[in-house]
DNA sequence: GCTGGCACTCACCCGTGCTGAGTGCCAATG
DNA sequence: CATTGGCACTCAGCACGGGTGAGTGCCAGC
């Protein structure tokens, strides 16, 4: 009884059942699948993968079913077919058509979850490295004004500060010169000490300090993480494999977006291309989807992260092979910027 | 036969299946509600009702459920019940907490999802008319500058310009503060007028011409309308009134914009709270939906919309009671800023 | 260790019959 | 003449039951 053919059989089960969505039987794969044994032996096998935890079947007299086990087994160990990128210089060409930050990533989720024919994630840059280019400082009241800080990768971020109503306009035109004088050329940790240093000099006025804080955190791209997805509609295809149940708590989650987040950080660091099948995604609502995850690289350190989330049914070898081509033309289209 | 009894009857028959979501019969009727008449009265209400194509049944020998005529008559006349706003305060609060426009926008629409249980809608305001507070023009690479324009309402908006690698860092200077001093204080299409002066002045460089127009177009807003929803779980758990295959095509059309965009645009102009129900929204993805929209105030004319989007079968009264309390009290919060 | 054979299980399909909520029609009533 | 009670009729929904077939586990034989 080889290991190799038991995994052959595991294998067959798992192509199987993705693209029939139905229980696959000993005699259905011995039939369709050149194994080159009898259904009687794939039984045999079929026991023992059971045993093993890899495969289920939803009632005695059934076919088999892969468990998340089984889909991690074999994203682990099988699933390392021929990444072929079919659409590789359409993407690259969709992709570079895009005017800005959030168009590149606007553009990017569409395409994946065109592409996956699941739900798309693309996770903003959570930190952002890029240096200052010019700060500007707009009165928009008699208490309050705006400071708009333009970074070197065209990013536009703007924070509302309190200045109170004895701040005179001189001030604040001479607080936005000496910051542009500090901050410009600098990357936010450095702009914040730099700043913090001006608010401190004496005869600063009270709002120099908030300022300070304000700017430098805008420079970071905002404190918050944020996430956009496309492609909710194929959940709600996904037919037998997710009812009505799932995919309202799934959409809540993706709202939430504050657990989908954590998870996305967490694969961020995992290598290549990430998979978390079921329960592995640590949540009650996604127990039944599987999120197949990928870093894009901006400027040094692994930046954010793009995913495609689908029901634990899905076709692992494609969606990890769209979702790795997308951050792959993501990241050059990016850094070329 | 009275008439005011046979609208009493379809009040009666629109709020059973709304609450029950099972088609109403007579006796049923006769014995819940307090019409003070037999089972067989209400038949034959039923009977003119139904040839008047106000309500209509599902197979023989099946309770009523209203049409799409039929809800709108209930809406158009009888849906006039006390529009009780408990959360007054609480929404106002709720909303004035927020920093700047995206942070009310993004509250609002999830307010909205929570008071209705449906999918809440709003729509950025789509033609804006603040006067241009200043606009800053940073160059970003060899051959390319980015414009940012700052609006009195405390906007931001950008707009990226090719203009060749020719351009000398001193013309760009030069031509932002010409720029401010033509454009500052002016609204939009003012504005926009004076820039195209300004770009045709001898001795421009080539670039000017796209520059005003990049600037005029990012002052109204960018020329993209946008619409931001929340609380689509709530379709998926709309149970017999949608199936997945509407939940899909609405998920779509949500994600598409284009098609809700016109929509709500259609309604903006029509008064107080607006309406659509079923096939009113003119789409075949939406068919078994209603729309329930205000438009909040923005300056003078009426700016944008927010709504709540779901099954036919809603509780009418209670969502707009919602939609206009959450216009009004957006109203006034981005008004009073 | 693989295979064919065999008895067994059980979800699924389909036809049957019953029940009850609901209807339309009609004659009687105030 | 609108309203009402009575009555026959319809039919979705449900429970019951038998037949079918894909699938299984086990075992003896190669």
């Amino acid at each position: 009884m080889s290991e190799e053919r038991r995994q052959a059989v595991l294998q067959a089960i798992v192509e199987g059942y993705v693209s029939t969505s139905e229980p696959v039987g000993s005699q259905a794969l011995a039939r369709s699948k050149s194994l080159g044994v009898s259904p009687a032996t794939i039984r045999n096998d079929m026991t023992i993968l059971e045993e093993e935890g890899l495969i289920t079947q939803p009632h005695t007299s059934a076919g088999r079913v892969p468990t998340d086990k089984g889909y991690r087994f074999f994203v682990d160990h099988l699933a390392a077919r021929a990444l072929r990128e079919p659409h590789g210089n359409a993407i690259r060409t969709f992709l570079s058509d895009a005017v800005d930050l959030n168009d590149v990533v606007e553009r990017s989720v569409r395409l994946l979850s065109q592409l996956t024919r699941q739900v798309a994630v693309v996770q903003y840059p959570s930190v952002r490295d890029a240096a200052i280019q010019r700060v500007e400082l707009v009165r928009m009241s008699q208490a309050r004004a705006l400071a708009v800080v333009i970074s070197a990768d065209a990013r536009v971020e703007q924070a509302a500060v309190e200045i109170g109503p004895d701040a005179t306009d001189e001030q604040i035109a001479r607080a936005a010169a000496e910051i542009n004088i500090e901050a410009c050329g600098l990357r936010p940790t450095a702009a914040g000490a730099a700043l913090e240093a001006w608010a401190a000099r004496p005869g600063q006025p009270s709002w120099a300090g908030p300022l300070a804080v304000a700017i430098a955190e805008a420079a970071h791209g905002g404190v918050v993480e944020k996430a956009v997805f496309a492609g909710t509609a194929n959940l709600a295809r996904a037919g037998r494999d997710l009812d009505s149940v799932d995919i309202g708590s799934v959409l809540d989650a993706l709202e939430e977006q504050v657990v989908l987040l954590r998870l996305l950080h967490e694969m961020s660091t995992e290598g290549e291309v990430s998979v978390r099948i079921g329960a592995e995604t640590g949540n009650e609502a996604l127990a039944r989807t599987s999120l197949v995850a990928a870093g894009y690289a901006r400027g040094e350190g692994p930046g954010a992260v793009i995913g495609a989330l689908g029901p634990t049914r899905m076709d692992y070898a494609a969606t990890m092979a769209a979702v790795s081509a997308v951050s792959r033309y993501l990241s050059t289209v990016i850094e070329s910027e």
